[in-house]
DNA sequence: CCAAGGTTTTGAACGTGTTCAAGAAAGGAT
DNA sequence: ATCCTTTCTTGAACACGTTCAAAACCTTGG
């Protein structure tokens, strides 16, 4: 039953999968997810069809490889933007920009493997058990986001808003593989304008007069949890 | 280059068009999405491979006929509700709740089904071109489901807001997608939620503390709709 | 050095969605 | 009636993702 070692054996064969892996990233980038296939794949790695089944279950395995090496980008830039920033508006501003620029070059890629991410059955999916860890180091990040900046919100709140503007943060990238302006120009435009308008709802969080919408949210979201 | 009409010239292909989609629809619920062969369609509606071809354009083409038709049974069965219910939660639950009453005999199909309308390039997707006009009426149902109804809000707000419940709509559908949970019970309770909570927030839009949120959100919208 | 047992490699084969050239059927127009 | 055009039908063929049994290649204990 498992014919694919998550680590090879010997360093031959880490070398022979990392070839496999670089060349794959390669081809996906030139011609595009659909168009690149198992076969050129190996061609071009320079072993056979059913070697690169050796090492990657699928075609979608291939992609998570990708997929992980984007989202450790990612943290990395965002690393910088917390050092730098100390407002909650520039950090979020900071952290959603920074994946726009780090995935921007994959734009066209990204959109047509995305079908496979969205499918609730595929380990790709974000809510997939496993793009757990993945999920909850973003979700950490969230959370360093917040609790670093000059935000002040009330107790519930402060733990469930991070997994909230995870929840943003897959909201712009959904907006964002949908985005067919040039530069998804769009999509730079949404969160520019989504930045202050989520802070300004952070900082009226604690009026008296949405209290009751917020305790509102925090309990609606604690009853999905189960 | 139209090797598929979508009118049949003559009566016995229509004839033949309705069978095969028949048996399409049948098979899909019966075996799923993913395991429904072109060639058992073709076969168990008593015509060739490349028959089926003639009449649908893909696989994916035979889902979009059988996703108007649950577009229109929802359409139904909101009218009811918009004649029975004048309120404005009452109206949004009951339409939302109608759309899970409808889909709920397929959501197993339409998990396997729901990573080609994911997909920004298909025709399935609900921001695709050829979606505009179910799009268009589901907003228009939207708006009646609004204007119909109890809810008193600023002008600006009544023009943008049919657009906004639809994206909320749509959001419910996503999360009903990804529901694992017996009988989609998450997403019930997730809709039980969210309703009274829109609800209270249309009816505060026009506090004098929240105009300038509501009014930044329309400007965000309206410019994002270039 | 050999044998045994694990690891890696191979390419043929399968099932699938899709295409296509060729032909059959069905109407006209003359 | 006879051709011509359009509409419909067919099944073979293609390309792709994936599987699998067999072989080749180690590594290690004796």
């Amino acid at each position: 039953m498992e014919p694919v070692p998550d680590t090879p054996r010997t360093p031959k064969a880490a070398q022979t999968r990392a070839a496999i892996l670089a060349t794959a990233l390669r081809l996906f980038r030139e011609d595009g997810y659909d168009r690149t296939t198992m076969r050129a794949v190996a061609k071009e790695a320079g072993v056979s069809l059913g070697s690169a089944y050796y090492y990657f279950a699928s075609k979608e395995h291939l992609v998570q490889a990708f997929y992980d090496e984007l989202l450790t980008e990612h943290q990395a830039a965002v690393e910088e933007v917390l050092a730098r920033e100390s407002g909650f508006a520039a950090r979020l501003q900071g952290s959603l920009e920074a994946w726009l620029a780090v995935a921007a070059p994959h734009h066209a890629f990204a959109a047509q493997f995305f079908r496979n991410a969205a499918d609730p059955a595929s380990p790709l999916s974000p809510f997939s058990a496993e793009s757990a860890p993945a999920r909850d180091g973003s979700i950490a990040l969230m959370r360093r986001l917040l609790d670093g900046s000059d935000a002040k919100v009330s107790r519930a709140l402060q733990a469930q808003l991070p997994d909230l503007l995870w929840l943003l943060q897959m909201g712009v990238v959904l907006f964002w593989v949908y985005d067919a302006s040039d530069d998804q120009r769009r999509t730079r435009t949404l969160v520019r304008g989504l930045v202050p308008l989520v802070d300004r709802l952070v900082r009226m969080s604690r009026l008296p007069v949405l209290r009751g919408v917020v305790d509102d949210v925090l309990a609606l979201v604690a009853s999905l949890r189960t």
